[in-house]
DNA sequence: AAATTTGGTTTATATTATAAAGTTGTTTAT
DNA sequence: ATAAACAACTTTATAATATAAACCAAATTT
């Protein structure tokens, strides 16, 4: 019989779905970027950007801009293929069955 | 600044959006079934077919079948609806920004 | 110089998912 | 006839995850 395929845990959270898939149309984006474009809040944006950056999923810069501190966040070619992986199995999930 | 809307938690969960894409494919499916083509452990998938239940997603009903029990689930309008919904969201997250 | 704002991090709590154990009844082997 | 194994679950306990609250340091405003 045949199964779903499983869907990345990483991945298959919302806040950190959201800023994935943020991440895949631009170059890079910033802590108070992520957080308004996404709704979360500081907190569970920190630890889930930790989350993904410990999976090597994104990289995090840390310096500063006029002398406040500066996150910034990119999606790594790991992040990407993850992403894509991601995408395809929960096509399974999400497309009409015949 | 435009936001991504948010997943139906109910259904933002790989055994429950499972669940709710196969029944969206049949006219129903009995316990045993849905356990085989998920994958899921029995005590898993009767909590999450409750939560369903609870929430009007699917119907449950029981009967038996050769004198043994017979769990058996359908989509309801509302799950329909949902999942519907479900999908028109998640579209957002992993189609390819431009 | 006190209060507020920015840009976060850390820690605690609540929610969710998963797994382990238990229940009820049935069938099979002894 | 009875014990052992199996079917179809449910309940309870544990682990993982997400969210929120509290905190911090530095900069800016009043």
């Amino acid at each position: 019989m045949k199964t779903l395929s499983d869907l990345d845990p990483l991945l298959h959270s919302q806040l950190r779905l959201a800023v994935v898939s943020i991440l895949i149309g631009v170059v890079e984006a910033d802590f108070t970027f992520l957080k308004e474009k996404t709704g979360s809040t500081a907190g569970n944006l920190s630890v889930q950007l930790e989350k993904l950056s410990a999976e090597g999923y994104i990289s995090i810069e840390k310096s500063f801009r006029n002398k406040r501190p500066l996150t910034t966040c990119r999606i790594t070619p790991k992040g990407i293929r993850q992403f894509d992986n991601y995408v395809k199995a929960i096509q399974a999930y999400i497309q009409p069955q015949k």
